[in-house]
DNA sequence: CGTATCATTGACGTCGGTCAATTCGTGTGG
DNA sequence: CCACACGAATTGACCGACGTCAATGATACG
């Protein structure tokens, strides 16, 4: 059942304080965000050019789907999703994005956005403006070759989920998203060393991801802690057979980050 | 049922002479390639980068999944299919390549390949050395730019892909891969302007990149010639109503190229 | 003209969807 | 602190879209 503003159904977790950083100096995570090729010389540059830095509460949108957007995100902090809508009132979820990723850039920065991007939990974001930064990037090298790395990357992000989604059956298909979610929050050691794994998802948003309803995700969840595989609940996730998960999500094909 | 080699069930089609330019001054898609931002006083640089051209057989591998590869492509004439094999022997495929698509790039340039790359017609290709690529992008930002930019358009495609796999039925499916071929041909201007259009794919490709299998592509297709919205036979489509195939296919988002 | 691939058809089975009722969990307000 | 509300999760009954198997026809290439 479609929200009436056309949102997927989100937590609104309160409690959790994003991290924004003092400046770029001080931007904990500049290694995996798009600054990353910048020396400190010319994080000025980028300082100047950027909007600053914000945080937003779980549930609200970055951009919309068929709406322009004026802006383009460095995610500093928190879980963001990505999404498309059908007029079937189907969700296709494309995207979890965590700490790193840069959103909102589209082939054609004028048109209209394709995708909506929510806030899973409350968020910190880095703001660029979006007229200009086509210029920014063509001035600095550095910055175009990494964004046509993250863009790869993304990419083999993307066509791993087709595979996912196309190829194999539902306790796969959920066992391989949740075990690349977990060894993205690994890459990026965000997770504690605890055994339980915070991911801020609900079933509907494993749904909506994979294709699947979320009648079935439910049920297969369950059958997958009944195996002794993993047991996702109430947004925590604990890996109960490692070497099972592997050989059952295929793992062998994981994606750069 | 996989073929011994593990590749996908291909058309040898003979007959058809894929085009080879004289050099890069000739090359009739340069505007679509990665070449496209460099000046004619620029090409001798890449026209001494690269290897060579050449021709290719329908059914031959430009890479394999898990083996290392040697080269980059830029795919000047014919089409190109790509795609992983799942340990179940599922085929995935992930991208049906058009020319001026750069294949082969990946995040990690020295790592095996994630994908396989096999021609489904003849094919004619421009070859790049793998190895120093990142030393012409990192020189030449103009190149960067246009790699980043390439990568942005392919990700649209394989989200555009991953949404129409994950939350439409079977027609749909099907309509909206065979009018978004559509519509890439027609912005290359590759359709002569027939009724008919020549799109060189088996049931068992639609099925294999829709995540369907070969005899309900069958049937569906069947139905959709009967309900006159289009018939695909003998690897030739003809479209019978257009408004109702974007209608049916939900063509709004299609990708930018 | 023979053989392999591709396409079609029918019978049958199942994975996963839909609907609806109930329960659980968490945050809110009196 | 409890009651309430609302979304999330669970469960069962039922059903339909799509897969599998197998046999037959159509095409194309050597």
């Amino acid at each position: 059942m479609p929200r009436p503003d056309g949102g997927i159904r989100t937590l609104h977790r309160s409690g959790y304080a994003p991290h924004v950083p003092a400046g770029c100096q001080e931007c904990p995570i500049r290694p995996l965000t798009i600054c990353q090729p910048l020396a400190d010389s010319e994080l000025g540059l980028v300082s100047t050019f950027k909007t600053g830095d914000v945080v937003l509460p779980a549930g609200s949108m970055l951009y919309r789907q068929g709406e322009p957007c004026s802006k383009l995100y460095n995610l500093l902090d928190g879980w963001v999703v990505v999404y498309r809508v059908l007029r079937s009132g189907r969700h296709q979820i494309v995207d979890f994005a965590l700490p790193g990723r840069f959103l909102g850039c589209e082939p054609d920065l004028s048109a209209p956005m394709s995708y909506t991007a929510e806030c899973l939990t409350d968020v910190a974001v880095c703001v660029f403006p979006r007229r200009p930064f086509p210029e920014l990037v063509a001035t600095n090298p550095g910055l175009a070759v990494r964004l046509a790395w993250l863009n790869l990357r993304d990419l083999m992000v993307a066509r791993n989920n087709l595979t996912n989604v196309g190829a194999r059956p539902a306790d796969a298909r959920i066992a391989h998203l949740l075990a690349g979610l977990c060894v993205r929050l690994r890459r990026r050691q965000l997770t504690p060393c605890s055994r339980d794994i915070e991911i801020p998802l609900t079933q509907n948003h494993i749904a909506d991801a994979l294709g699947l309803s979320n009648v079935y995700v439910s049920q297969t969840l369950k059958q997958l802690r009944e195996q002794g595989v993993l047991d996702f609940k109430n947004r925590r996730l604990r890996i109960l057979d490692l070497d099972g998960l592997v050989e059952l999500a295929e793992l062998d094909d994981l994606p750069d980050l």
